[in-house]
DNA sequence: TGCTTGACATAAT
DNA sequence: CATTATGCCAAGC
């Protein structure tokens, strides 16, 4: 069977191996997922998360180390919560200290 | 089959 | 650091 070319599922593997109270940028996990430069198919693949994934997409964020501003309000905030229950801590102006909480795949 | 939109990134100002 | 412009790929219509 040819791999096929799911770039969403492999951007979900990639998600995946990202460890609790830790998070990544977009293009760092299409960078890593084979992907660099095309960050806005890992907000695309991630929008197209299936209920029930073991994808803690709330770990992904943009590159400004804050929460993508989503279409549905409230959303935004969930996410947070849902970082701060990892134990992540958010600035004034609800942006995270990406040199502090960034992942390091290298160190994995 | 071709055009438009989209959880973004990077470079330049 | 904020804002603006451009590029990338896949899915939807």
């Amino acid at each position: 069977m040819k791999e096929r070319p799911r770039r969403n599922q492999r951007i979900w593997d990639v998600v995946r191996r990202i460890p609790r109270g830790r998070v990544a940028t977009y293009g760092q996990v299409a960078t890593i997922a084979g992907l660099a430069g095309q960050a806005r198919q890992v907000g695309y693949a991630l929008h197209d998360l299936p209920e029930g994934s073991d994808v803690p997409w709330h770990r992904v964020i943009n590159a400004r180390g804050e929460v993508s501003p989503r279409a549905e309000p409230g959303w935004d905030g969930f996410q947070r919560h849902l970082l701060e229950e990892e134990g992540l801590v958010f600035d004034d102006r609800g942006r995270l200290d990406l040199e502090r909480y960034r992942w390091d795949p290298d160190s994995e």
